[in-house]
This record gives C-alpha cells, structure tokens and sequence, in this order.
DNA sequence: GATTAAATCTAGTACACACTAGAAAAGTCA
DNA sequence: TGACTTTTCTAGTGTGTACTAGATTTAATC
C-alpha cells in the first residue's frame, strides 16, 4: 500500500512539473514515465487515462491556490479595509501561481491547451475561485472604498488576467519577486479603482 | 498565378481562424483542408510545413496589431496628455485582439502553445510590439504624468497581460464590446499609476 | 521459505498526425 | 483542338501518441 501512493506521488508531482514548464500536449504519458525512471505502461496501473490524471493535478493546483489566497485573507484583522483586502489576495495569488510550487501553475499555464472534457470538468473549480475576487470587490464597492462606475465582473478578470498572464513573462531568477509582481497589480489596478481617483478624474464608461 | 494566390488566402484565413478558436495542437492540417474544401495534401503545394503556414499567420497577426496601435497614435493631436496615448494605444490594442479579424486573436490565443522554433521565429516581433509600449510608458513617466516608483517594465507587461488574456475571457456576443475592455483597462491601470494618485496613496515598492 | 498480492515490464494495438510521390484533373494559351 | 502548366487528388509512409494484455518481477504475509 504504502509503495503505491509514494508512487503515485511521484507520477501526479512530475506531471504538475511538466504541465506546468512545457504545457498540456508536450506532457507525455512516456515523458513522465522517463522521469521518474519508469516505464509509460506502468502509470496505467496508477491512473486510467492521461487525462484523469492530468485532471487530478489541476485539482490539486486550484485547491492550493484557493487556500492559499483564503489563508492569506484570514489573517486580516476584522476591520480591514477593503482595498487591503483585495491586497492581500492579489499578493497571495501572485506568490501561489508565481513562486509557488507546480500544481498552481500548471493550472495557469495550461489554461486554453485543454481538451473540451478537461475544460468542462475544472469549470466549476474555477467559477469557485472567482467568487473569492467576486466577494472582495462587491465588498469594496459597496463600502465605499472602490468605484462603482465600472462592470465589476470586468474588473474582476482583468485583475485575475493581469495576474495569470504573468506566468508568461516572470522568471523566477530575476531580481523582481513574485511578490513584488503581486505588488504592482495592486498599486496599478486597485488605486485605478480607488474612490478619491474617481473624484479626480470622473469618467464615465 | 491568380487561382493559387486565392486558394493561399483561403488557406491562411482557415488557419488563422481555427488557431484563433481552438488553438495550435487541434489546428491540423486535415481540419484546415476541411474547411475550404481540399484535401490535406493540396495544402502543401502552397505551404511547405504546417509551421510555416502558422508562422505566416502569426506574422500578419502582429503586423495587423502594431497597425492598429500605430494608426491609433498617428491620429493624436501634438500636444496630447501622455495617458491619452497610453489609452488610445490600450483601446486599439483590444479592439485588435478582441474585436478584430482572426490574425490577431490567433496570435494572442496561441502564446505559449507554439512548438519551440516557432516561439523562437516571432521573439523579435513581440520585442517590436512591446517596444511601442515601453516608449508610451517611459513618455508618460518623463512628462510627469505617471508615478515613477513602479518598475516600467513589470507595468508594461501587466498592462499587456490584462488585455491578452481577456482572449479567454471576452465574449463578443455579450454587451460588453472590445472597447469596453479596453476602456476598463484604461480606467483601472493608467489612474493608479498617476501621479494625482500617487500623492493621495503614497507607498513604495 | 512458500503463497499470495501488488507493482512493474515487455510487447504490442490502434489511431491521428505531418508529410511525400506520382497520377489525375483543371486551367491557360497558341 | 492540342500542348503545356498549374493545381489538386489518390494513396500511401513514418512517427509519435494514448492505451492494452499478459508475463514477470518485487514486496508482503503466513
């Protein structure tokens, strides 16, 4: 028993790796295989198809996202503001996707590589996820602190956009951290959303 | 000569959508043949490769999109305030990639998709592209009208991001048009990276 | 140490893919 | 019409893929 899920560890960690480096159709049942020294067949005995597998590693990615993005947000003092809020998750995104280990970003990466069937099954996943950013932007509108002339489910993927897209372009050796990446997404795009910028510029859209 | 240059424009615009719809892996050369009417075959008397159909794809995609930008900012008057441009350059941007014909999308829907050779082949366009963005970024920051405590580099990629990865996301049927996303972008980057905002939220990164 | 169960391997199948060679058809122009 | 060129088709090849069946080895149990 005990051989089995240490394997069986080991097939979904090297999957999360590739999925995550070289994306959906370079990942291989055979190059996977290669990797943990083992032959392709013998993953069939761990997982029935590439894609159940493929699938349990995005599952894995978004419920690490998702706790990561709620544990950050539960270390708020209780009369947080708003924007501070939204801080904090944009932060705790960036390092999950960003600095954080493959399965969150193999969920990014591979987003718009998938087959139909994989697409279909995580759409719920995600749907939950969106409603965390949901919830913190109604919150912020509805306090007061961030404007309300704007369609926030827009805003809402632009932010979560704006933070995916990275993955694209952050190296991890470079001097700018993930965090720091977080960082800039709030001070762009949460300032752009403020109250007291509205005021300044008003602008109808 | 006129028969082949047409079946060749056929051929490039069957490519560009389905690359623009379901991406490079589920773009083959039997689905293209399929669409106008042709056996795959046929194709390689236009196209050596299917790499090098797609990479000519992929070229009018970003000659097409630094156009648009490039008309959009031609039409400024000489004294424009530098966020103007950043946002007139930002709409054109999305109505290209968004609103647009397929060759754009393609280009946007398929990054990080490509086999090594053809991500290889277009570095020096994307580099161009971002260039213009860079140029919008450091005028706007000289001139004062933008904050200069971000890093301009990590701005410019999240500006791009936001826009690209609304791909995903926009659906030209819905009542938000590609302009709205470009607006909201506008809206919710330049304002926080303006100095006006900066003075009110000052904080270092 | 023998017996059973778990895990992996060897050796394949079937299929989709990009691509090729040469025949056939369609178009061009005297 | 007939000779020629251009374009497309038929019929394949080779390769890489996910996946299967059954033998073989490794590990656990009595």
């Amino acid at each position: 028993m005990k051989k089995s899920d240490r394997t069986r560890q080991d097939i979904l960690d090297a999957t999360a790796s590739s999925l995550a480096t070289v994306g959906y159709t370079a990942t291989t049942v055979k190059s996977i295989a290669e990797t943990i020294g083992m032959q392709d067949a013998s993953i069939y005995y761990h997982f029935s198809s590439k894609d159940e597998l493929v699938g349990e590693v995005l599952d894995i990615g978004t419920a690490r996202a998702v706790t990561a993005v709620d544990q950050a947000l539960a270390e708020l003092h209780d009369d947080h503001d708003p924007r501070e809020a939204l801080r904090v998750a944009i932060i705790a995104h960036a390092e999950a996707v960003l600095g954080g280990g493959d399965y969150p970003r193999a969920n990014v990466r591979t987003f718009g590589q998938l087959p139909p069937d994989l697409t279909h099954r995580h759409r719920q996943g995600h749907r939950n996820y969106g409603q965390i950013w949901t919830r913190l932007i109604d919150d912020g509108v509805e306090s007061g602190a961030l404007r309300d002339d704007l369609n926030r489910s827009v805003a809402r993927l632009i932010i979560i956009g704006a933070l995916c897209w990275a993955i694209e372009w952050f190296d991890a050796g470079e001097e700018v951290s993930a965090a720091d990446v977080g960082e800039h997404v709030f001070q762009m795009v949460v300032n752009g959303l403020s109250v007291d910028q509205l005021q300044q510029n008003a602008v109808s859209v």
